[in-house]
RNA sequence: CGCGGGGUGGAGCAGCUCGGUAGCUCGUCGGGCUCAUAACCCGAAGGUCGCAGGUUCAAAUCCUGCCCCCGCCA
């Protein structure tokens, strides 16, 4: 079993849980559940950033102690992600004392290598985006353009990562390792950021107290980046004294992160160089998605189109929203989403395609075969689509493309149903021509339910146990399980509620 | 200014790397079926592939210029 070490980037505590860390995660958990399927080793990693000034003002205002503030806001997710049926083998928080020993083990070596340096940094500087501006990034008045709220002139020593050190390193990395970053596009825009010249960045601030004191200077917190990138291994053991936990590490490192375009330049050229620096192996890939639009717009809470993926759930069901998250977007481009889309794909794909298919299949077994599932045919006609729809679903998982893979899946739901049509079962006497055509139809759905199980997982378990299938669709495994010819008839078919009522 | 992405039938997308009958899903219209969740199947209509040039026997696909939309710029 090969190790997958797959990351989300964690979320800032400052805000709940909303459609946009839902998107992220949900398309996070398919790909884990898709590798666990491949047979990898797969180890999936969530979690919350806790510190910065932000939380510090949130706190207060809230009238909390910070660490009160935080204990009170992670839980929200976590327990988002247990409803969304998110399959996280570990869940970071970066107020947890494995990442403060292993935020304190990198800053050390980066500082040892040489690369952390003191020196003075004064400038206008925005609480809320914990950024520096110069007056061209700012709007009339001095007012940050993201919050428009006022900067504030700071002058005060920081440490500085020598990033302007690491140009042609980063270069000769990405230059040995084509494709690190997915899809192709989003490479280019990281090699055009390091081509255009990279500044030193700080990693410090004096005037912060909520965060993890530089090992070597305890007057200085460490600043975002040294304390928030530093999750995705701090997580899995790294800087940790115990044995077992180094094991961790240097089993699952290097990992994969699955980010958004806003935080290319962070994840694709600070972090590496970091590394570096450190002495320790860049990530082995980026995957670098889209905004999730609202109505075309970007969610923000002043436009009041926030959409809470909870309520949804409750509206359309878990495997509803996450297959409607995972079809309809095209990853890498931004998607939108509309609650029209989301009901019409609830109602055409799952509905109408592939519950409807369960139905009608599951009542033709149950009247002209005694409910008893029979074999099918080796040579049946739908294997070549069941062949073509598992060859489409391996690519399109491959490449990220969930809504490539989903789509390659329902061919064969396609198919099957169209498959029916030709042979018309129900209009035919019960015996081996009948036996043979829903024969096939069962397998093409025992392949279905598989493939699909990603995506619709309690859907895809709920499809198996029908088919009068033992134990867990998870348990498949892919390509072994998923060729044509696995079903071995003599099961007993349960017809059932509809699994997606019409809406 | 620069960099990146996009502009393909009513909607959303694919195709463009390696030129050769423009494909998919939804929607619309007509037909079939009635096993099935008024679901399913078949067929049809609908596209000057942003604009203008160029290369070529042939361009959505390559080249040049331009227009529009979106994002990035620490």
């Amino acid at each position: 079993m090969s190790p997958y070490f797959l990351t989300t980037p964690i979320y800032y505590v400052t805000a709940k849980p909303h459609l946009g860390h839902a998107y992220t995660t949900i398309i996070g958990d398919a790909l884990a559940r898709w590798h666990r399927l491949l047979g990898d080793d797969v180890h999936f990693l969530t979690g919350t950033d806790e510190h910065g000034q932000k939380v510090q003002d949130y706190a207060e205002a809230a009238g909390q102690e910070p660490q009160a503030f935080v204990d009170d806001i992670a839980p929200l997710y976590a327990d988002a992600w247990r409803r969304l049926n998110i399959t996280n083998d570990d869940f970071i928080r970066t107020t947890e004392a494995r990442h403060k020993l292993g935020v304190a083990e990198l800053l050390q070596r980066c500082y040892d290598a040489g690369d952390i340096e003191l020196d003075v940094y004064k400038g206008k500087y925005c609480v809320a985006c914990e950024e520096y501006y110069t007056d061209d990034e700012l709007d009339p008045g001095d007012l940050c353009k993201i919050h428009k709220r006022p900067v504030e002139y700071y002058e005060e020593e920081n440490y500085f990562f020598r990033l302007s050190r690491f140009q042609d390193r980063l270069l000769a990395w990405y230059d040995a390792h084509p494709g690190a970053i997915q899809p192709e596009f989003r490479g280019n825009e990281a090699l055009g950021l390091i081509k255009g010249g990279l500044r030193d960045f700080s990693v410090s601030r004096t005037s912060l107290k909520w965060g993890i004191p530089l090992p070597w200077d305890s007057k200085h917190v460490a600043y975002v980046w040294f304390d928030a990138l530093a999750n995705y291994i701090t997580a899995i053991g790294f800087g940790s004294d115990d044995p077992a936990k180094a094991a961790e590490f240097e089993k699952w490192w290097p990992g994969r992160h699955l980010i958004g375009k806003d935080i290319i330049r962070h994840h694709c050229v600070y972090w590496p160089a970091m590394l570096m620096s450190a002495g320790i192996e860049p990530p082995a890939g980026w995957a670098v998605g889209g905004w999730l639009l609202v109505g075309g717009e970007k969610m923000s809470k002043t436009s009041g189109n926030v959409v809470n993926p909870l309520d949804l759930i409750d509206d359309i069901g878990v495997d509803g929203f996450r297959y409607y998250v995972l079809a309809e977007t095209a990853y890498g481009q931004d998607g939108d989403f509309t609650y029209e889309g989301l009901i019409s794909r609830y109602n055409s794909d799952l509905a109408n395609n592939l519950g409807n298919l369960l139905s009608r299949v599951a009542t033709v077994v149950g009247k002209k075969c005694d409910g008893i599932g029979p074999t099918p045919r080796a040579d049946s006609p739908l294997a070549s689509a069941a062949a073509t729809a598992l060859a489409g679903t391996i690519d399109g998982w491959a490449a990220t493309q969930p809504s490539k893979a989903l789509d390659a899946t329902w061919s064969l739901i396609r198919a099957t149903n169209a498959y029916l049509e030709a042979n018309e079962p129900w209009k035919v006497e019960a015996g081996p021509a009948v036996d043979a055509v829903m024969g096939d139809a069962l397998e093409a759905l025992r392949i279905v339910a598989i493939l699909a199980s990603p995506a619709v997982p309690d859907t895809c378990q709920a499809v198996w146990e029908r088919l009068g299938l033992p134990g867990q669709v998870s348990d498949q495994r892919v390509p072994t399980n998923a060729g044509w010819g696995g079903y071995p008839g003599g099961l007993p078919v349960t017809k059932g509620e509809p699994l997606f009522p019409r809406r």
